[in-house]
RNA sequence: GCCGAGGUGGCGGAAUGGUAUACGCGAUAGUCUCAAAAACUAUUAGUCGCAAGGCUGUGAGGGUUCGACUCCCUCCCUCGGCACCA
């Protein structure tokens, strides 16, 4: 017999399943659909092994259902736009485009390696106008219906550069390109009002679609919804308002102070002549700071007094007003008020500043003990020193009694607040879509912000462009395509030179792959309809706060826009784990850990790799590669091609021991696959292989459906060997009438596998079946306990173990169960039928 | 600090209230061979014992139960995410 040489075989199917186009799928049809997805990989220009993790664990599930009878879409493209192409242009002199597609095009030939079921007629490319195009129709719509806008943003930003850094791009505090000190300033961009979908994208429980608890808890911490009051103090010295925001409205009677972010609207009108330079130095070194300074100082907090105070309502009370940064401008009102008897926070800087401390929280009634120490802060207990409401417990009973008090004095309002922001989608960069927008500016009038009509979609991306940084967007060094006309009033007007976050590229794209070659339209309702939800999104956690919120925005979108009828567009999504280096850690070119699937599948063949990494745990496993265990599925594979040896010509009946362990394994098999626990699935094929290799020789029937389940797991082993199983039946038919797959298919057996002749792949054949009735035994094991530990196992005839008394007696005549039982004096006996048999004892 | 997921042989892991360590890797011994590799066979949680067999054992400690890797409480550790959100 020939040796088992992957390379001899894998290209040559792959090449076969193209030709003969086994995995194209008709989206016309409109039942038992099936859509799998992966996320899409960023053309970043080789598929490691992580591709290679999740791309596998989407392709068992594709060539299962499809084997079940589902019309399964298995789709893949490529998320095309983006820094890296910029950068790696910049360092090597390449355009970001050519160096895309050089990337995209190996990585598909790379994809065929792999050899996955993916249909690539259904695909889409970030950075092809066709795709791109409706990205900006899509901000139109957002446009028209005020979820795009122009607005403000803290920002990092690079003042010598002038443009908005990532946070990723301040290194200590400074430009990474010219080291210049990083400032926060608010800075103009586009928009997307994410936060009016906030309530819609907090997941309910039960969760509206079956989603990673942790994505969904991470998701709603995100968004941070909390129900509190809005409440307003006058300023001593004027006649302004200064409102805050506050979850604990019942501690009002304990504020002794107000803090200030430093950017906040009053600092200016009420800081106090005195303390103006004071003040103005504060607020100057905190703006310098970046998110990264002031995550690295810790919790240390540092503030300053404004000499301004105001009037606390309900008591009359006097308080001064502070600038503090651990105050955000961005969150409430950019103002709070401090509460440092039940505010471990406010506690720390009133201490710090020798602030007054009240206690308005105590153990018990009338609790008067000071608060001296971080640990005598309450949160929660009996009101106390808060006039009328002293001895409500809070918050159940005097959060509400207040919040209704302020608001009938009109002191306070309620409020709901969010933690998420609108999404920034401007980027002062070039690889990217073009934001649709023409200003129109004086002297000639000038229309102002003026969105590109749909007719005229897509802007495309200048190719011709000086990328190289200089300080402002790339596409403004572009000046033939800047300077336009006004689609209003034909006046000179310019081009928007920023391109859009690449998060926007990945927001819908699995719509895309239902229609990727409409251009009348972003996708067909029809077709969405019959396709969309997606029934498996195997996806990264990393992605829970970016794009696995942003798409589900997206999609709620669409569905105002009425292109969709659901908010949800995955039913089910899970987080695939990682394949670390053989050393534990991240694979990374800088540590010189990668393990690169193009030589692994020189030495051991695509198969073996991909049974490999599903067999090595289960799919969100975090684990490290190691190079021994491949030789372990390899291995596996070199001994299924040797069974073909075994295999009997003149096929007899199976027996019952054969016949059991065929069902069982099926069932088990399937039942895994349905379960996404692919390790388990493997381990029970070879279970079975080593029953079958222990035998003399195996049974067409039962090689049959071993090949049948392993299929998608390994898929092309599996076709070879079946295809040379056929072409031996097809000429042991001519020759006589009697063969190995004739006298299973006159006879269906389990497996049902019928060799059809439409569909001579292995691959399209159907899912074996496994029945119950073979999976009886005759025998049943019952464990013996004394005391719930095991002493014994009993074997008894099937037909006895509904009788406990029968069954006892066997136990109690079990030798070594005896002898654990003599001189004690058995108190209770608990049989579970036909598992488990236990005295209870006492000496 | 908060949220989420975990902690089982030398290693990856299996078992979701009923025989802990399936399956695989590695290791040890043997068969084959001039030899090696490959392949095949056997052993492989610790410990006591010649053996039969016993005892211990799923991060630590407690609890519930006839019976706990599995459920509950306290603590420790690892991984992932968020982090001055008033």
């Amino acid at each position: 017999m020939n040796k088992y040489i992957p390379s001899q075989i894998e290209p040559k199917w792959q090449e076969k399943w193209k030709e003969n186009g086994v995995y194209l799928t008709d989206l016309s049809e409109t039942k038992n659909k099936y859509y799998v997805l992966v996320e899409l990989p960023y053309t970043s220009g080789d598929l490691h092994m992580g591709h290679w993790f999740t791309f596998t664990m989407g392709d068992i599930l594709a060539r299962f259902r499809v084997r079940l009878g589902f019309n399964v879409l298995f789709p893949n493209g490529f998320d095309a736009f983006g820094l890296p192409a910029e950068n790696a242009a910049i360092k090597k002199g390449i355009h970001p485009r050519d160096w895309t597609y050089k990337n995209m095009e190996r990585m598909r030939g790379q994809f065929e390696t792999l050899g996955t079921s993916i249909d690539w007629t259904k695909t889409m490319v970030a950075c092809d106008p066709k795709y791109y195009k409706w990205n900006q129709w899509i901000f139109l719509k957002m446009l028209e219906r005020d979820l795009a806008y122009r607005g403000k943003l803290m920002s990092n930003w690079c003042p010598s550069c002038q443009t908005v850094l990532a946070n990723e791009n301040v290194e200590n505090g400074k430009c990474w390109r010219c080291g210049s000190e990083v400032e926060q300033k608010e800075v103009d961009q586009w928009l997307f009002r994410i936060t009016s979908y906030a309530d819609r994208l907090l997941w309910s429980d039960p969760p509206q679609a079956d989603w990673p608890k942790s994505l969904r808890e991470g998701q709603n911490d995100w968004i941070g919804k909390s129900e509190g009051m809005e409440i307003e103090f006058s300023v001593a010295q004027d006649t302004s308002k200064l409102k805050v925001y506050t979850v604990f409205p019942e501690t009002i009677f304990g504020v002794t102070y107000m803090v200030l972010a430093p950017e906040h609207s009053l600092v200016k009108k009420l800081v106090v002549k005195d303390r103006e330079k004071e003040v103005e130095e504060y607020i100057r070194i905190s703006q310098k700071k970046s998110e990264l300074e002031r995550k690295a100082e810790g919790r240390e907090k540092t503030g300053v007094f404004t000499g301004a105070y105001c009037i606390n309502s309900v008591n009359g009370k006097k308080v001064p007003i502070w600038i503090a940064d651990y105050v955000l401008a961005g969150y409430g009102t950019g103002a709070v008020m401090g509460v440092p008897g039940s505010d471990h926070r406010d506690f720390e800087f009133a201490r710090k500043y020798g602030l007054e401390i009240i206690r308005v929280i105590g153990k018990s009634a009338g609790d008067q003990s000071k608060v001296l120490l971080m640990d005598d802060v309450l949160e929660e207990g009996i009101l106390v020193n808060s006039e009328q409401f002293s001895g409500l417990k809070t918050p159940e009973e005097a959060r509400e009694k207040i919040k209704d008090w302020l608001e009938e004095k009109g002191w306070g309002k309620s409020q709901v607040q969010y933690h998420l922001h609108d999404w920034s989608i401007s980027r002062q960069r070039y690889w990217g879509t073009p934001i649709p927008i023409i200003y129109c500016d004086p002297p000639a009038g000038g229309c102002g912000i003026v969105p590109v009509p749909e007719k005229d979609l897509p802007v495309e991306l200048p190719y011709e462009v000086d990328y190289a940084p200089k300080g402002k967007p790339p596409l403004a060094t572009a000046e033939d395509w800047v300077n336009t006309e006004c689609p209003k009033c034909g006046g000179p007007a310019k081009r928007e030179v920023e391109t859009m976050d690449t998060f926007v590229d990945s927001a819908w794209y699995f719509f895309r792959y239902l229609d990727p070659e409409n251009d009348a339209k972003i996708f067909d309702k029809k077709i969405a309809k019959v396709w969309m939800p997606l029934d498996i999104y195997i996806g990264g956690p990393e992605h829970t706060l970016g794009h696995a919120l942003y798409s589900r925005f997206f999609t709620m979108v669409f569905k105002d826009l009425g292109l969709v009828s659901f908010d949800e567009y995955a039913k089910k999504r899970i987080h695939h784990g990682t394949i670390l280096g053989p050393d534990g850690s991240r694979m990374s070119k800088s540590r010189g850990n990668v393990v690169n699937p193009d030589t692994e599948v020189k030495n051991y063949g695509a198969d073996a790799i991909r049974l490999y990494l599903m067999f090595l745990g289960p799919f969100d496993i975090v684990t490290s590669w190691n190079p021994d265990g491949v030789n372990g599925v390899y291995h596996f594979l070199q001994r299924i091609w040797g069974l073909q040896e075994k295999l009997k010509v003149k096929s007899e009946k199976l027996k019952v021991e054969d016949l059991r362990i065929m069902h069982k394994t099926i069932k088990k098999v399937t039942e895994d696959i349905e379960q996404i626990k692919f390790n388990t699935a493997i381990a029970a094929l070879m279970e079975w292989l080593n029953h079958l290799s222990r035998k003399d020789g195996i049974e067409a029937e039962e090689y049959k459906v071993f090949l049948l389940l392993l299929a998608p797991f390994a898929p092309h082993i599996t076709e070879e060997l079946w295809q040379v199983l056929k072409s031996s039946v097809v000429s042991r038919q001519s020759s006589d009438k009697k063969s190995l797959i004739a006298d299973s298919e006159a006879t269906p057996k389990a497996g049902e596998a019928i060799l059809k002749t439409d569909s001579w792949s292995i691959h399209q054949q159907s899912w074996p079946k496994s029945d119950s009735k073979f999976l009886e035994e005759e025998e049943v094991s019952i464990v013996v306990q004394v005391n719930g530990k095991v002493r014994d196992i009993l074997v008894i005839q099937k037909d006895v173990i509904r009788d406990k008394e029968v069954v006892e007696m066997k136990a109690l005549e079990s030798k070594k169960a005896q002898k654990f039982l003599v001189g004690k004096s058995v108190k209770k006996v608990v049989y579970v039928q036909g598992k488990i048999i236990n005295f209870v004892v006492s000496s």
